[in-house]
DNA sequence: CTTATCTACAACCATTCGGTTGTAGATCTA
DNA sequence: TAGATCTACAACCGAATGGTTGTAGATAAG
């Protein structure tokens, strides 16, 4: 399996990325099939450099690439990054379940100890 | 099974307090134990009342919780919070592994339709 | 060729962020 | 009681964010 260890810095980007919601509804159109920045500008009430930023945003964490097609540029989520994502908060879980272990473990050798 | 719908304003606060190296390790930190601010300010190279505002984003967010002991309020991760985070990043991968099976459907069709 | 569309990018502005210092209240300890 | 520790909070500052408008270059369409 590939460890692929994330760099903080990576991290920082990509939940910043997906700290917002337009952001995020911008992931999950590009996922179903690619759409062009000005296509995306057309679902939101704001202007299209706005969108423009947000997908330079989530292109720098990752999240989207582009490919030119023609004038446009098409936008397409990268899924790898989201499951990079995932991971970091299925480590902090495992931490937990880890610490649940170790409580476990704990009570087992309490319960060897007072029953001999 | 529950289904917790959560608003995309709490999504923008959980990836927001998420996105900054600080943050996280203190939530790491605070799920093998409870910490008292001050303790978690010792780890970092900043003042303590900035780490007193990391950990009141953490709190904002429901990352965290703090329980008065004394003098000393001591912090606790909120593992719910991080499955919260953990399920939306999982609804789009969903939706990815979706329209893969839809696609796959498709090629089927196809080769119904080629191979009769 | 001319015009419309799509994109990139700069400049600007208000707000938020991440850090600082300082002050004050609450609680433990000598 | 006096002093040390822990916390809360306000005020301030520089940098980053999220939005705007405007300008200019490529490419498609008439």
């Amino acid at each position: 399996m590939v460890v692929d260890k994330v760099g903080e810095g990576l991290a920082d980007e990509i939940f910043h990325a997906l700290a917002d919601a337009t952001r995020r509804d911008i992931v999950r159109r590009a996922i179903l099939g690619d759409h062009s920045v000005s296509a995306l500008a057309g679902y939101y009430p704001m202007s299209f450099a706005a969108v423009q930023k947000h997908v330079a945003v989530l292109e720098r964490a990752g999240l989207v690439s582009k490919r030119k097609c023609g004038r446009r540029q098409l936008v397409k989520t990268e899924i790898h990054t989201i499951h990079i994502a995932n991971q970091l908060l299925e480590e902090i879980e495992a931490v937990w379940r880890a610490r649940l272990e170790r409580f476990d473990e704990v009570l087992a050798e309490a319960d060897q100890g007072a029953n001999p």
